[in-house]
DNA sequence: AACATATATATTATATTTCGTATATATGGG
DNA sequence: CCCATATATACGAAATATAATATATATGTT
């Protein structure tokens, strides 16, 4: 994973979020993501697919759940973006985090 | 800025590369870094133009040259994201930086 | 097996980005 | 003022990215 592979991802409203909500919350099914992101399923697909691509995500299905959480592989340094990022801009997550805790008091796709 | 702003502007190989190399020398003017990162000027001028825009660099012309430079706004996280990624991956820079070296110890522009 | 839910992919249209070429502006030196 | 050099911008073409819709696959339940 080059330097520019990992911006580029990081360069889309979607992935972006999607990117540090993992990182903050260590895992989460695409359907927590979904609601959290306030996107399409197909939409949310399609760039969960391509995060898995370039091995920023990794994900692993349980029943009809697919759970992802950061590539096994991804650097230290692409962590440390991460976190300096979520750190520095609560404001850029507020919204998302919010509907995220909203959809964690139900049950998973309730 | 906003982080997404941040990661567009860095979603592409000749702005990823003019930023981590200003952040790795403080100041370098156009020539110089049209030289290290071997493009068209107006390709370089582009770029320096949009990274302006957003607010990462700030250019100041000192006779026919401009020298860029971080944007005195940059908040710290997103110079502590250059600096990590700078210095986890210097084989991205690496024949640039040759080519830097190798400008530089001639003359700005002869 | 039939059906519901969760997730993934394909197809096509649209929007965005990037680039090359040409041109404009700014500075410095005869 | 004329010319050379450095830098910036405008414009149109080509490449790339994104999205909506439709469809496919996988799992669980009855």
């Amino acid at each position: 994973m080059t330097p520019l592979s990992f911006f580029k991802c990081l360069a889309d409203d979607t992935r972006l979020k999607t990117m540090l909500l993992i990182a903050l919350r260590r895992e989460l099914c695409v359907c927590d993501l979904q609601d959290a992101l306030d996107v399409s399923q197909p939409k949310m697909s399609r760039h969960l697919a391509e995060l898995r691509k370039c091995k920023l995500l990794d994900g692993d299905r349980r029943g009809q759940w697919v759970y992802y959480r950061l590539h096994a592989t991804l650097p230290a340094w692409a962590k440390d973006v991460l976190a300096k990022t979520l750190e520095q801009n609560t404001v850029y997550l507020e919204s998302s985090l919010a509907r995220l805790k909203a959809t964690n008091s139900r049950v998973c796709g309730s």
